[in-house]
RNA sequence: GGGCGGUUAGCUCAGUGGUAGAGCACCGGCUUUACACGCCGGCUGUCACAGGUUCGAGCCCUGUACCGCCCA
């Protein structure tokens, strides 16, 4: 900063304007690798980023533009203040979404059980009929497509000037993901954090996989309470509610709250179910609510989530129904399991079910209750909360299936714990965190049963009957990794020996892509390949997210790292809000109301997008308000305009003399200081207020006030002093600026001062002080009261509809003004007074001169406005 | 049902115990030699409601209502 006022080549355009900065600036910042990480630095040098990488599986909305500009400016802020900034980007393209829409583009459809076909090529257009495709080949077109969305949401992110390290990009399907992903279960299966296990667990029937807890979402569906009667030998019939009828085949037994009065004599007696005939006992549980219903309750494997803790806590046997694609399975009445007081008219009741879906069966058992007299009265229409899969369209069914596990659990307080340490921006959303860990209801499940993932580097022998034996896993060296056991062999076996007694088996499944996405700090970071580079960047300083997937990423991600390294994966975590439409709904591409952002920042300017992300406080929902963005713009223009207006004749150039001048850098140290400290809170937004209050008012009174001065209408020093302070402040300025608008900061920044303003130093209050040989409060109140007295005299001449080069001949101003005499000179020049004095009046009072002020201009100003334009006609 | 956030000008929002603010919109004025994509000015309030603490509350406390998000 101290060579601001060395004379330095000035070069202003013709006509300034922010049309085609992005691309301009994007191509010499990719050019001189403005935005590379300087790996040489140490940790405490480092200032590093663990982004969440989009999923490429569609279009980007406004949305990202919102919370990505968000992390941008922390990142930016602290390459100024010396940091060397990790800000890699990565692509979520592993999981579901990529594969539906890889399904829905080309037409296909993945078949496991076929071959791989090198020559496969897909159709130019979806055909009617999807096309089978083996799992490699349905792999290669996720990988096709995924890499041209890549592409194109990189030229969004660098239009929009992400401060990103391009060269480290990485991808959560990449081999590179892939190895850390599975060394990383390896290691937690070596450490039994890791578990495999036969078990109950949600199951989407239309995606055929199982889905874990932070999957879910509750849909308030309609529904009914169906009162059905269950026969008591030698007593009354006993009553339940339920609104899944259908699952009375898969009835374990019924269930009573142990202080229910009603009840009490029941429990530990068998009752028969209806149609079926089965026994089943009465049993007693606190879980059993007795306001609900009758009290009692049917226990089925499996309802819902409380059937499976009273099968699990009252040690019940399963009894299955439902098979994985939806369908009632067949079943013989009568067998092992399947025991029935009159087992052909079970058989004759079930068989109308068999291979219906839940719904259909559940109308033809009501018909059939209904002919059997075992419903109570009708059905009785509710509304209730049911699970569903949040990207699924039919209610979650519950099925028993072999899945991997890793444990969370028993690691509750341990992760509340990590929560404490975690600092959050803004504080309140670690309340969603605790919410959600204190809610967890079992282990995390990792099993999908579906084939664009990672999938899991585990093979089981085979038994010499046919069995796999899933108690024995045979797992690779860690030096193998990623290894796809669909196609790899382990070692001691042949390729021959795949799915033969005596030989071996490939998991079938892929990781759930949490699983992977929980370790992007590892992934950017280089875990396990880069441990130089890993040392240097773990655990990250920031993770910057939205506040919907703190269950999600954030807890999983907090998980792996306590896990794998017992820290958290970043000190710091800052949550950004949504964007939502005026109604105030949340922007979604599911609810239709997204706004895609290219056209936006072509018509406001990157700029002006960054400005309206940057005003929304952090953490708070904003409404999508295009208004903003053209404040924005208009910012970055005016900075464009001022930046000319100083630089056009920036000599004389001399010591900072003038009180008005010294009374705004003063002004200016103190916003320095105080924005210094909003942007390391993190609060990004209230930096950015101050510093545009503070910049506009330097344009409208600041510049007005010295511009005769400038001009050369006093003394040359008196130029100087004012040049060299419009110098100071707008390299102040600038690089207050530049976090929010790279591009028009830039491009202002590379009229006079060398290098990027990107790369350059933050501003400190005490340089600017020392341009001034320290601070003057004096000349701060001088420069309050010039400007609060231009104010009132501004205020009477518009009521007077006075023109604003209206001369006054005389003006009185009330004497609280009176501190403003050593910058009388410049006040009278803007306002055009020729006689200025204090007295004791409420207001100023001004006497009008009869000639306008054109007349009042000193011929000699002229000669000192050479280069500049002529004034209009 | 639980948790969290919000409710301030027509709209979007700031306001961190001491005279209610900004931008936008609206109205009036200014063809000012950086910028008309500009400048100056004006209008606009039951700070959701009810209690309480305090010399003093938009701000702190209690409760209520409504909106939103997250979770059941």
């Amino acid at each position: 900063m101290s060579d601001v006022l060395e004379t330095h080549p000035i070069t202003l355009p013709e006509k300034p304007a922010l049309e085609g900065l992005e691309e301009k600036w994007n191509a010499r910042w990719e050019a001189q690798g403005t935005y590379r990480f300087d790996r040489t630095h140490t940790r405490e040098q480092v200032y590093s980023i663990d982004t969440p990488p989009p999923t490429v599986s569609g279009s980007l909305h406004v949305g990202h533009a919102f919370s990505y500009t968000h992390t941008d400016l922390i990142a930016r802020f602290q390459r100024m203040r010396g940091k060397a900034v990790f800000y890699p980007m990565g692509w979520d393209d592993n999981g579901l979404p990529t594969e539906r829409r890889v399904q829905n583009y080309y037409g296909v459809r993945c078949d496991p059980s076929l071959p791989y076909d090198p020559h496969f090529q897909p159709p130019d257009k979806p055909g009617k009929q999807a096309i089978s495709v083996s799992r490699p080949n349905f792999i290669e077109l996720c990988n096709r497509l995924t890499a041209e969305d890549e592409k194109a949401f990189e030229g969004l992110w660098r239009h929009l000037g992400l401060s990103v390290d391009w060269s480290m990009t990485y991808a959560t399907i990449s081999k590179r993901a892939q190895r850390i992903s599975q060394a990383s279960f390896l290691r937690a299966l070596t450490r039994g954090m890791a578990y495999q296990l036969e078990a109950p667990t949600l199951w989407d029937v239309d995606f055929r996989t199982a889905v874990a807890q932070a999957e879910l979402e509750d849909r308030e569906q309609p529904g009914a309470y169906h009162r059905i009667r269950f026969a008591r030998p030698g007593g009354d019939a006993v009553e339940i509610e339920t609104t899944r009828p259908e699952l009375i085949p898969a009835c374990v037994a019924l269930v009573a709250h142990p202080d229910d009065e009603r009840y009490g004599p029941l429990f530990g007696t068998d009752v028969i179910s209806p149609l079926f005939g089965m026994p089943v006992p009465v049993l007693a549980h606190t879980l059993a609510d007795p306001e609900k219903g009758s009290g009692m309750a049917m226990i089925c494997t499996f309802g819902d989530l409380t059937d499976v803790i009273w099968w699990r806590e009252l040690a019940l046997p399963v009894r299955a129904v439902i098979m994985p694609n939806g369908a009632f399975r067949t079943v013989t009445w009568g067998d092992k399991g399947w025991e029935s007081r009159d087992a052909s008219r079970a058989q004759q009741a079930y068989d109308q079910l068999a291979n219906l879906s839940a719904s259909k069966a559940r109308t033809r058992i009501v018909e059939m209750l209904r002919e059997s007299g075992d419903m109570i009265g009708e059905p009785r229409p509710i509304t209730h909360p049911v699970k569903f899969y949040e990207k699924g369209d039919r209610p979650l069914e519950i099925i028993t299936s072999r899945q991997w596990f890793m444990k969370t659990m028993e690691f509750r307080d341990a992760l509340i714990a990590r929560g404490h340490e975690l600092k959050w921006h803004p504080e309140y959303m670690r309340h969603r965190y605790e919410n959600w860990v204190n809610g967890l209801v079992g282990d995390w499940c990792i099993s999908r049963q579906r084939f664009f993932g990672v999938p899991f580097p585990v093979w089981y022998p085979v038994r010499a009957d046919g069995s796999v034996d899933h108690d024995r896993p045979l797992v690779p060296e860690e030096s193998e990794l990623p290894i796809d056991p669909s196609i790899d062999v382990p070692k001691g076996y042949t390729a021959e020996q795949r799915d033969v007694p005596n030989g071996f088996a490939g998991d079938r499944d892929v990781m759930d892509t949490w699983a992977t996405s929980s370790l992007t700090p590892q992934i950017a970071g280089g875990w396990l390949e880069d441990p130089d580079l890993f040392a240097r960047v773990f655990p990250m300083d920031l993770r910057p997210q939205a506040h919907d997937i703190i269950r999600t990423w954030l807890f999983t991600t907090v998980l792996r790292a306590h896990l794998e390294h017992g820290t958290l994966p970043w000190a710091n975590a800052a949550l950004s809000g949504f964007i939502t439409d005026p109604d105030r709904k949340k922007m979604s591409k599911s609810k239709g109301n997204v706004v895609t952002p290219m056209g936006l920042l072509q018509e406001h300017g990157s700029d002006g997008v960054r400005y309206w992300a940057a005003s929304a406080r952090p953490g708070a929902d904003t409404v999508f308000e295009p208004g903003q963005m053209k404040v924005g713009r208009r910012l970055a223009i005016k900075i464009l305009n001022a930046a000319r207006f100083a630089l056009m004749q920036a000599e004389p150039r001399g010591p900072i003399v003038e009180p008005l001048d010294r009374g705004m850098l003063t002004s200016l140290s103190v916003l320095v200081t105080d924005t210094t400290k909003d942007l390391e809170a993190y609060d990004y937004s209230r930096a950015l207020e101050k510093t545009e209050r503070f910049f506009w008012s330097f344009c409208d009174d600041y510049l007005e006030l010295v511009k005769g001065r400038r001009y050369g209408d006093f003394t040359p020093e008196g130029a100087a002093s004012a040049n060299s302070a419009m110098l100071v402040a707008l390299s102040t300025m600038l690089r207050l600026f530049a976090p929010f608008l790279p591009f028009v900061t830039e491009e202002v920044w590379s009229w006079w001062r060398p290098g990027s303003i990107h790369t350059a130093t933050w501003p400190t209050a005490d340089e600017i002080v020392a341009s001034i040989g320290g601070a003057d409060a004096a000349a701060a109140m001088v420069a309050l009261q010039t400007q609060q007295a231009l104010g009132e005299i501004r205020r009477v001449k518009a009521i007077d509809k006075r023109a604003t080069k209206a001369v006054i001949e005389h003006a009185v101003l009330p004497e609280k003004f009176e501190g403003l005499a050593p910058a009388a000179n410049d006040l009278r020049a803007a306002a055009h007074i020729r006689a200025l004095e204090f007295g004791e009046v409420e207001e100023p009072k001004l006497i009008f001169a009869e000639e306008p002020a054109a007349a009042d201009r000193g011929p000699q100003r002229a000669n000192l406005r050479d280069g500049a334009e002529e004034p209009r006609a």
